[in-house]
DNA sequence: TTGTAAGCGTTATCAC
DNA sequence: GTGATAACGCTTACAA
């Protein structure tokens, strides 16, 4: 029952109870604004004027420790580091996630992994208590996530390519945004594509399923992948240059470049042109993203805009919601594209 | 002295002593690896064995109430929010802070102000215990943290525009940048100069201080920012463009005009085009740091460029040695720059 | 309206 | 080598 004081350490609300002749409990009542407590306005002056007095700071540990909650939400990205902030979409995503987490008195954290098993990281995150909610994106499917023992109960939130069955998520649908731009291509009635693919076109479970629903794309509208004509890239301007350069070397050239996303379009662009060949009148470029910057380059890119600060603030909500209401049903939101022409294209 | 055998609840350091028949102590001892306790191989095994069974996960919090840490450090950028993501500087910074952040084990809170009123949030972070360091950016002075009480004691680290007398700090000198480039201009020989500022130059200190001393130099060089020549934007390419557009409309066109920032200038530039007005031939224009975008424009763009990353990655170097030896001497460093000429500059 | 006391789940200090 | 036991600082039934 002793109460300490210490000499020169943090002032705790002891002190400041002692100091306005008060006990505890009615500091904490006071400094939280505690709903029913019919506390007088006098003790509550004389409180809030010790506190301040003595200025007093709460231990955000302690109290997380007593009420088992942060009001700090992770954001995991999931991603070979090198690529992780080459994209505008980390950005964005933050941008809007910030904001509304903000609002609402919430905190973000970042969490980078680059291994599978790193998903036990982040299990351990939700279930130590670190953080009172998970936002995860970059994983190509939510088995990892049971594995390691989190189900649609736990207070996670997957954004994903394509809807998932089990936790609550967002999607956006890649595919489809991509299907708009290729379909934007083949009506302007080109038939021999050439393709920069992210690297891991050919393991990466989401990468694959982007660059297959493209061949078939192609293939039911009587277009071709031209061979020689699909050189992958690390989606650096730089790697998209080098990618289209080797594409330009292929028997035939293709009528137009699908970069699968923007900024190795851009390199595509660079490229062709450095080599003499004028975009869009001898080769056509496609790109992917909708960064703010294809519009302003010369020519501006045709691509797909995904709104990925829309796509922050509808993770936000929904992840507060959840906070909210923990008994509530798995949520599921599938967000769309935009269509985005421009002269690369014709 | 009852053991708690919660029916539903989480695992405990308790539950996992009783499952391995020691004490908690030992637990603890086994799961930290605690240096310096002699545990007999078989009883850590049998500890490991119990944890693993029981799906053991220490509290967070209760860990950090324990140990008075949190391994966690706060980026807290000041900035007017809708600016705070529109250049590439926060996810560069960001990206070379979180990587060397998660070498050492430690995780970043994002953290945002828009009023330099919030500075007290700020001082409570740290206060609270709620994250064990905090790296400021976008202050345009030591000031305000030091009414806030905190001191060059305290685990902050702020990155600065000019070097800080009392805080630890990392500068970045724009101004020095900012000469580089604008030189590079008078070095073409240009004498007749139109300018796009960041909206607040005449309120910020930063900016103020940044535009002055522009000023200075066109004047020490016998240059001249011309009358009507002065249009602000808002870091966008959009505002850039409008500016560009009014700067046209004055009596006297300018030789060369300076985009404070990267983005700006590329609108700037889209405007001459648009306008018939050729870039350089008919007006240079010069941008500012060096973001990767400037160099695949038509025309590249002559910029300077802030090493971004390389300042992230400094910063969590800084910060975690401070944190090791907090009682180290403030720590001062100054970053630089590089210049790169391009085609928009004749 | 205010105070007492029981947690919250660790870590850390000492005895044994 | 291992185990009690006391912090850590706060919240919150429940008692008064």
């Amino acid at each position: 029952m002793r109460v300490k004081s210490s000499g020169t350490g943090k002032v705790t609300s002891s002190e400041v109870a002692r100091a306005a002749g008060v006990s505890r409990t009615t500091v904490s009542f006071v400094l939280n604004d505690k709903p029913g407590s019919n506390i007088s306005a006098e003790t509550r002056a004389r409180v809030l004027e010790a506190a301040r007095q003595l200025d007093y700071v709460p231990d955000a540990n302690a109290r997380n420790l007593a009420t088992g909650k942060t009001r700090t939400i992770a954001l995991a990205v999931h991603k070979p580091s090198p690529h992780a902030f080459a994209d505008t979409y980390l950005s964005s995503v933050l941008s809007g996630l910030v904001r509304k987490a903000k609002e609402a008195g919430f905190r973000i954290v970042l969490e980078l992994t680059e291994e599978d098993s790193e998903v036990s990281t982040l299990a351990a995150l939700v279930r130590s208590g670190a953080v009172d909610g998970l936002i995860a994106t970059g994983w190509q499917g939510e088995e990892p996530f049971e594995e390691v023992g989190l189900s649609a109960n736990d207070p996670v939130l997957l954004l994903s390519e394509w809807p998932f069955e089990r936790f609550s998520n967002i999607s956006v649908d890649l595919v489809g945004a991509q299907r708009k731009i290729v379909n934007a291509a083949l009506a302007a009635g080109h038939r021999q594509f050439g393709c920069i693919p992210y690297v891991p076109f050919k393991e990466s479970v989401s990468e694959k399923r982007r660059f297959e629903d493209f061949k078939n794309q192609l293939a039911s509208a009587g277009a071709e992948l031209l061979p020689g004509c699909v050189e992958a890239g690390d989606l650096t301007v730089e790697s998209g240059r080098l990618a289209m350069r080797r594409i330009l070397e292929a028997p035939v050239r293709p009528s137009v470049v699908f970069g699968m996303n923007d900024t190795m379009a851009i390199g595509a662009i660079k490229a062709a042109q450095g080599a003499g060949i004028s975009v869009p009148e001898d080769i056509s470029v496609i790109g992917f993203e909708g960064q703010a910057i294809t519009e302003y380059l010369d020519p501006p890119i045709s691509t797909v805009k995904i709104p990925w600060i829309d796509l922050g603030e509808k993770a936000a909500e929904i992840m507060l919601h959840k906070l909210r209401n923990p008994e509530a049903e798995q949520s599921r939101l599938s967000i769309g594209s935009e269509l985005q022409l421009r002269r690369s294209l014709i």
